[in-house]
RNA sequence: GGGGGUGUGCUUGAGUGGUCAAAAAGGGCAGACUGUAAAUCUGUUGGCAAUGCCUACGGUGGUUCAAAUCCAUCCGCCCCCA
């Protein structure tokens, strides 16, 4: 098994390197310091961010050394390849605050030490690029780092290319993104001798910059690796659903909801999601991935459990899996994971408009939402159907002093009284 | 600096004085069918104390019985010329 550029392969991670050979032979011979880049535009990861965090754990696991780089300063510009507009920029203290959160999350997947380089050398670094942005001088940085760029080329990129074609254009600012990022490599290479940065494959020309500018002015090879850009198989981009982002943050977005969100995935999705979200052997991943009809659903709820377990450990994954299984497989009682609020007894005795109900309890972002719902037939108390949009909710419906509701097929919520 | 455009609901995008809470598509939600999947079909999709009221068509002011639609001004963005 041996190389790990192989087990990246067969996972589905490699979409364009410097060369398979090249790299294969670079992991396989000595442990390496890598690279991968993390924007904290939001004070969690998602979903969608687990692709890059999960090939650095692979490759962690393979005895190379990873740093994880928290784009302060760059997120201070802001990634043209974006395509669709110019990014807000954020205030320093947030960028900060949302790095701290984001490493937190990072080393449930990887060990990672802030800042300090440990003697166990696949212990890897979370590091800032603001400590090398930040003090940059405009001057110096142009004639020392400028230079050895071209414009020409850097509009070839696909990047640049389809802002500048489109309406919103491109602001200096964003046109030099590319340098910064190249930059970070160059630095990342003098200090701590890493060779290696991978990312999503949006990230490509600007990796290949930091590449082109470490063999001019270094004199040496280093190396690129993306993996592909992944969207469901609806065509969705991965890791987001109606109500937005799938946050590893479980306050954002419960383990029982991240748990539904990955049962939910397309027939289509499975093998290809079980192989970059667990660390399951692939002759395991194809045998699950290769599951009929229903048969498959025993594949997702693998791919479900082994996913939240890696982001909110086991206990919660069990938490999860158990609601999951009650609230869908009929009967059970262990519903404690699943989303609840808990209201005072007297409004229940005192009766509660289930338009009301539905809308405070977060099923229905507004009454009329509710009551739209309630109309179409969506709305139900312990299992029951409720249609006349004046139903109140009272004492003989409880069931252990809480009440289940749920809106549509497949959102629950619990309402405990006391 | 000069000239020309453009800014609409979650998104794209019609609408150039009343019939506009605003076409159409996408997306979302609900229902049917199913396997907590996909596809398909149907309904629905600003809010509220709801046969009415409020908020909304970049901001602000104005014309008018009446404005997303006209005028003024400001802001953002795009294109051409310099």
């Amino acid at each position: 098994m041996d190389n790990v550029f192989d087990t990246l392969k067969a996972r589905g991670f490699v979409r364009q390197c410097t060369g398979e050979e090249d790299v294969a032979r670079l992991l396989a011979e000595k442990q390496i310091t890598y690279y991968v880049g993390f924007d904290p535009t939001a004070d969690s990861l998602h979903a969608g961010s687990l692709v890059p965090v999960m090939a650095m754990a692979h490759l962690q696991r393979a005895g190379h050394q990873p740093i994880a780089i928290i784009g302060g300063g760059t997120t201070m510009i802001g990634d043209p390849s974006d395509k669709t507009e110019m990014r807000q920029l954020l205030p320093r203290e947030q960028i900060a605050a949302n790095g701290a959160s984001i490493l937190e999350q990072l080393q449930r997947y990887v060990k990672l030490n802030a800042r300090m380089p440990d003697t166990d050398k696949t212990d890897g670094l979370f590091l800032d690029n603001a400590e090398w942005l930040l003090p940059l001088n405009y001057i110096d940085f142009l004639r020392y780092i400028g230079k050895h760029f071209r414009v020409n080329e850097m509009l070839r990129a696909e990047a640049y290319r389809q802002r500048l074609e489109r309406e919103e254009g491109l602001s200096f600012l964003e046109f030099n993104y590319q340098l910064l990022q190249a930059y970070d490599f160059l630095c990342l290479y003098q200090r701590y001798g890493c060779v290696l940065q991978i990312g999503g494959d949006d990230q490509w020309s600007n990796i290949l910059a930091g590449v082109d500018l470490v063999r001019r002015l270094e004199g040496e090879r280093v190396y690129a690796l993306t993996f592909p850009l992944l969207t469901t198989a609806g065509g969705a981009k991965m890791g987001k659903t109606a109500g937005g982002a799938v946050w590893l943050d479980a306050n954002k977005t419960s383990p029982y909801e991240f748990y539904q969100y990955w049962i939910n995935t397309d027939d289509r999705d499975v093998e290809r999601f079980l192989a970059y979200f667990t660390f399951l052997p692939m002759d395991e991943v194809r045998r699950l991935g290769g599951l009929e009809h229903e048969a498959i659903r025993e594949a997702k709820a693998v791919l479900a459990y082994e996913a939240t377990k890696l982001a909110h450990g086991k206990a919660e994954a069990d938490k999860a899996q158990t609601a999951s299984r009650a609230a869908f497989g009929g009967g059970g009682q262990e519903l404690a994971a699943m989303p609840t609020t808990t209201l005072p007894t007297g409004r229940i005795h005192a009766g509660i408009p289930i338009m009301e109900l539905f809308h405070e309890v977060g099923l229905a972002r507004s009454r009329s939402e509710a009551r739209r719902l309630i109309q179409q037939g969506g709305a139900y108390i312990n299992e029951k159907q409720y249609r006349a949009i004046d139903t109140v909710a009272d004492a003989t419906l409880l069931e252990d002093n809480a009440l289940r509701l749920r809106a549509g097929k497949k959102r629950y919520h619990r309402v405990v009284f006391e």
